[in-house]
DNA sequence: CCGTCCCTCCCCCGTGCGGGGGAGCCCGTC
DNA sequence: GACGGGCTCCCCCGCACGGGGGAGGGACGG
């Protein structure tokens, strides 16, 4: 019997590219294809696949949510790939928080998305393959904002460092992120100091730029 | 005889999608595939496609200039669709202003792209065709930036203001921004003040987010 | 020809921001 | 028990930033 995959994804694109992809192999085939979050459970129910192949990013509700969602409420839940644009995305690593079994780039070749299918439904809970590691690499010599990410991986934000930068990244003020972690503004200076020394950031605006283009936070 | 379309785009996924996509038409052919812009003109040279289904955010060479290249060195060029993912995205327009003949956002309905297809090989500009417009105002609906969107298309900012934005957008100081456009700080200063009071900003931090937001900045 | 818009530059002024330095607390590890 | 790291808070200080207001010149269209 084949692997039964639900696409969900915003851009019909996307899930065509999938579709493509997928349906070229005989052991997998798509059973069925979302928009948006809201739509995944029932037709989960409905479709009872293996696996669900999602975009983290998607309107009415996101990757995550819908992960939640999806674990907390059906019985035999499908194994989740989520897909995503940026390797970095905070997103995804809540989305495996959330209990999705793993990750896969969109820019993966078609071979690595099969791959990826086909362990997953396994039972393989492929966090971090190599493939994806290699990919980050390759991807990041020929172009985009490796040097950003570079950054930002060297910096090795600590959790409250990177919950200030979060919103920063969203406009706040300081004396705002202090109301809003319930702190003192001067701390909230000491954080914002120490993200800046490691983005090697000179002000506010530099690091939320670096944020955006390292992917820690994303448009949209 | 069949339009004959090659498919330019860094994602394999993009590329798979526009393929299953486009060959379910019996009148659309699809001579080819390139992963990036520096790839493109030897390709055109070889398979001569009607039409060239581009991305503008690219490695090695991005749209604009594989546009401007394509242009330049071919003698008789194929019609270019520039496909994308930000309808405000300013690259879009600087490829327009390059020479490409229509763009086409990435979450447009297969129906949708396959009549652009038509459209732009039978010589029709579609730089704005009603179905974008629509697109644009029916996503904005279910979710996304629109908010931010908004604010950027209510804001009309000059061509002085918009170079001010991109500026801020990559970390300048107001002096940093006078000395680049050889004119004095306090001529900056009512350019960002403009733009903060057009984008409903409270400072140049948040004029950025919007920036990136809105996709009149993007990552990468 | 006059109004409007854009770009340019100028003044004053308050303050949020960021640098530098120091300090106490808790909680791990060694 | 000592040490280090993370989170918290405090001081002083200089400055870039942003608000408010004004003004001149060039281009374009009514």
């Amino acid at each position: 019997m084949p692997v039964r995959v639900l696409l969900v994804d915003d851009e019909p694109l996307v899930r065509a590219g999938l579709r493509a992809v997928l349906e070229a192999q005989p052991d997998i085939e798509v059973a069925g294809e979302a928009a948006d979050g809201a739509a995944v459970i029932p037709l989960v129910r409905q479709l009872r696949p293996d696996v669900v192949a999602m975009d983290v990013r998607m309107p009415l509700l996101d990757g995550i949510e819908a992960t939640r969602a999806l674990l907390r409420t059906v019985a035999e839940p499908p194994k989740i790939l989520v897909v995503t644009t940026f390797e970095n995305d905070e997103y995804v690593y809540e989305a495996l928080r959330a209990g999705a079994d793993g990750f896969l780039l969109k820019r993966a070749r078609p071979a690595e998305i099969v791959h990826a299918v086909r362990l997953i439904a396994e039972g393989e809970s492929l966090l971090f393959p190599a493939s994806v590691r290699r990919l980050a690499a390759e991807y990041g010599e020929s172009g985009g904002n490796r040097a950003a990410r570079a950054e930002l991986e060297r910096a090795r934000l600590t959790e409250r460092e990177g919950e200030v930068l979060r919103l920063m990244a969203r406009g706040l003020s300081n004396a705002e992120i202090a109301a809003r972690l319930v702190v003192g503004t001067e701390t909230v200076k000491s954080h914002v100091s120490a993200v800046l020394a490691k983005l090697g950031a000179r002000d506010r605006t530099q690091a939320v730029i670096t944020a955006y283009e390292s992917g820690f936070v994303a448009p949209g």
